[in-house]
DNA sequence: CTGAAAGCGCTTACAG
DNA sequence: CTGAAAGCGCTTACAG
């Protein structure tokens, strides 16, 4: 592959000239500038962005840790990432911890070692060390979604709180006095978010709330807490997020329970076949395009102006999900 | 960050000498690889990737190109392909071209910045000339789902014809005889083979078949499609792929026609949720993990001596959304 | 406006 | 077993 010595021997300049008139930074005479970009292009140059790395020691590479390639959240997420990330000539490279915390920690340290400029991460409960000790090196560190326990390390996430109080109120103004929601674990914040604002919620409506806390994210680790949900015999049901939603649909499907006679449901995470169901389900959108754009952008920002924190709301989609209970009193 | 030249230094070697120890190829004493493994210890020693990349022209990162990385065909491309790179040890970096051509060109060229190692891709039919330039540069590529016309780049697809061919017969055996294919666009060999499969296997039981064709496998492109092929007033509808499908989703909710007693429907590409729609949607699955493993090794493989290309058959999972049609005779 | 030198951090032959 | 030298391809001061 031709190397930017190749160009200047053949347009007959030093390898320098060639490197100021390639890189556009740097005086050039005009001959100069036309020999270079013809042998350039004739030779179909490419600069190496490895040598420039090594030297510049900015590899203009932002790397994206998430948790789940497959789940539609984070692929949304990735997309704007990408889009985010195009804007600014930044190359995303992409990596999935699968909630695996020995996987995630071998995903960081090649992170470490391959120099990316910069880290989004949507981080397990495991490695906030390891996350304190880049950010320490100087490496732009921003959460989204979630975020490690007691770090100052930025984030921007969801208000889980708000949006999970928003379900519960939801329910309980349509008459719902026995709620359960399916949860992830509470290790996490966003499961000990929506946890706390369910719990807030049923308080204030004097409405009983169960929570039923899945082992973890993943589909496998799911379905215990959605059984015990269900066995408990809720008017209602929450699913906690969208890999949740599935495992409820399934459980709904095997014991033909159906929505919203003889359950309402309400979603966090809003998909498109949620309109597709016999009953389309009331979900909570999450503005994760935004979310995303917000943590690009927090990025390329002054960690101490910009303060360490974003939350941004859930809007409730309002569908056919829900029924509305008329008690006799 | 520290250096090897501080590793050495700190353990009292030279660079040379601890450079062999972490990398553990050419000899060393207990004693030199005890002060140096200490040491890089102490330090949080991890190499420059860059560095390494550069003296090696191998940087360890294999890219991985698909159309759009929220359809969840090629999410599970990505969670596959990464698995497979993970276990040679390499790295992933994913670019999504949104089916644009400029935007793939400029992704290609980043990638051939950047040394990639290997190129996966799931390519527009734009780029063709581009793709065989960097094959002869000496980079091993390897096309997935889709190929572009006429090179002889390797590629690993899906039998797209037989598994047509099996959906309209499916449907032909169920008493259909007015069946509608909403199909991609025919420049691209998805499109074009899955309705060529069709036509034969209509041709064969002496069906009708419209073929209406997507602008583009996007969202946008595809709804004059499916109301071309509704309005033609078929038996049985086949929707070309996942997108196509959602289209056809929410069309045929518009216009409140039901599945299956008033249309029939089978599905490209299996999905979790077909399982929760009213009748259950019939569908062909791809094996897109066995697709993308194959695909993963043949990158590591000799191009002359395992062949061109692959085809791997879809399976017809079958569900409720066919209806069975008895004609009077 | 242009070029020779030095160096980013690593590894591959080559001597000792 | 160990080290000094050279070089991967680029760019940043520094002279001319």
């Amino acid at each position: 592959m031709a190397t930017l010595a190749d160009v200047a021997r053949r347009s007959g300049v030093s390898v320098m000239t060639a490197s100021r008139v390639l890189s556009g930074r740097g005086p050039a005479s005009a001959s100069a500038r036309d020999a270079v970009t013809q042998a350039a292009d004739e030779l179909g140059y490419v600069p190496n962005a490895v040598a420039r790395g090594l030297r510049n020691s900015r590899t203009g590479t932002v790397a994206l840790v998430i948790s789940d390639i497959q789940n539609s959240f984070y692929s949304a997420v990735a997309k704007a990432a990408e889009k985010g990330l195009g804007a600014h000539g930044l190359n995303l490279t992409i990596a999935s911890s699968n909630e695996d915390a020995q996987r995630e920690r071998d995903i960081l340290q090649a992170i470490q070692a391959m120099r990316a400029d910069a880290l989004l991460i949507t981080p397990t409960e495991h490695n906030g060390d390891h996350l304190q000790r880049l950010a320490q090196h100087g490496l732009p560190i921003v959460q989204l979604d979630r975020s490690v326990p007691g770090s100052d390390i930025r984030r921007v996430l969801l208000d889980n709180a708000g949006a999970a109080w928003r379900a519960v109120t939801h329910l309980t103004e349509h008459g719902h006095r026995r709620i359960a929601l399916v949860g992830g674990p509470e290790r996490i914040t966003t499961g000990a978010e929506r946890a706390s604002g369910a719990r807030n919620a049923a308080r204030q409506a004097g409405a009983e709330l169960l929570v039923a806390e899945a082992a973890s994210y993943l589909h496998e680790g799911t379905r215990p807490a959605v059984e015990e949900a269900i066995d408990w015999g809720p008017t209602a049901l929450i699913a906690g997020n969208n890999i949740v939603l599935e495992t409820c649909m399934d459980v709904l499907l095997e014991r033909g329970i159906d929505v919203p006679t003889a359950l309402s449901l309400v979603a966090f995470d809003d998909l498109p076949w949620l309109r597709w169901t016999p009953a389309p389900i009331t979900a909570l959108r999450q503005p994760i395009a935004q979310m995303t754009t917000a943590a690009v952008s927090m990025l390329f920002t002054d960690p101490d102006s910009d303060g360490v924190e974003r939350r941004f709301p859930a809007e409730l989609v309002e569908r056919a999900s829900v029924r509305r209970i008329t008690t006799a009193s």
